[in-house]
DNA sequence: TAGATTGTTAATCGATTAACAATC
DNA sequence: TAGATTGTTAATCGATTAACAATC
């Protein structure tokens, strides 16, 4: 089990989730049993780089047989505290705050949405995919009476900052920031901010589609 | 202005449209000229490597004096090609779609939103933040008709490989990915897909909230 | 047992950082 | 000119890949 307190690198981290997924789809196709080489081959990695990243955490394979499907991706699940009963608040329940909570599968991923907040009167007191909605004047109390671990920002970008304050003042572990800016936060050491930065991810694509296009010009 | 067609590596093309962010905001905010280490600082990087980053490109700068913001914001934005006019497809006009046809400003990143499309009777044949909203069974046809670059994928993961293919076929050149499916294309060497995968984010968050929770314990 | 495949160390590769001459 | 800061090469660091003994 060997919970190496170590660092284990960020480029490793980022590629669990996606070993989880891989593992899921493979459970779900019934496959029992699969070797580094052939999930590498599935995922477009070496198999190498499968069995290191897993040694970073003890390894969980067999010698002439290679990883158990339903065990490596319990242990992956572990690992990414799937297990730990997360809870999370939505801010902001506009498009996007709406989309996330009626389609995303925050229970997948071992989260349980308690409430969203917003400013709009029209959407206070209801409730969105079962979750209530609150004004944003309730968030402290809802903090200090509850046990919040994440906060997910859908806000527009110009009060982003200061929800996202108030939520690591609140006592919140995590931001999960879709706010298209960098969250800086005071006195909030411990609170860790995950960005989606949807921009970003766009204009990486404009970028290499214009690569592919000038590749085929200069026929390289 | 040196175009290398020489690899650049992914590292720094993702931290292009940071760049281009942060500049954007150093821009609003009347800033005329940066050196490399007060940008490095802003952004949590080290002067040396945006130095390097930009030098990928021939470098940008003046000695002495440091980067003019507004001209190497412009710079960047070339580079990633926001000024070609780029068109895009909304593939499901969920919540996802809505949320992001009407919240995202795809404007901003270079492109241009021609269409939507979708299987559901009530949503065909209406306009969506002066988008229209087509059937599913039309966007071969639309595909045949106009210049398309990219379609963005924000249909239900069962249906996503399919649509994705069909715009493959179609002939754009890249795929905006919002479904939790890695997409595997047929016949599509030049096809570029970028995924964002809301899962994989918050299960590194997830990640994240336990070690620094168990760092405490261990006091580390 | 023989074959397969991991765990784990070593070698390689690439990315980041350091250094400094060039030059504004 | 003197000071500042880049462009650019060299050094370092870290991540990926290769190799192979351990072992199921």
């Amino acid at each position: 089990m060997k919970r190496t307190g170590s660092k284990v690198s960020i480029a490793v981290i980022r590629r669990l989730p996606r070993y989880y997924r891989h593992l899921s789809e493979l459970r779900q196709q019934g496959t029992v049993r699969i070797s580094s080489s052939a999930l590498g081959k599935a995922m477009g990695l070496t198999a190498s780089q499968i069995r290191q990243d897993l040694f970073c955490f003890g390894g969980f394979g067999q010698q002439g047989y290679g990883y158990n499907v339903e065990k490596l991706r319990e242990e992956i699940g572990e690992i990414l505290g799937i297990d730990r009963g997360h809870t999370a608040v939505v801010l902001g329940v506009g498009n996007l705050g709406h989309a996330l909570i009626q389609n995303f599968k925050f229970g997948n991923n071992g989260f349980n949405v308690e409430a969203a907040f917003d400013i709009n009167d029209e959407v206070i007191g209801t409730t969105v995919g079962n979750i209530p909605v609150y004004g944003v004047d309730e968030l402290d109390q809802f903090l200090r009476e509850h046990r919040v671990d994440i906060g997910v920002i859908t806000v527009p970008r110009s009060v982003a900052p200061v929800v996202a304050q108030q939520l690591a003042d609140g006592g919140v572990r995590g931001i999960w920031n879709f706010a298209n800016v960098e969250l800086k936060l005071e006195n909030a050491e411990d609170v860790v901010v995950e960005n989606v930065h949807f921009a970003d991810s766009l204009l990486t694509l404009s970028y290499m589609i214009c690569q592919t296009a000038d590749d085929k010009e200069t026929e390289e």
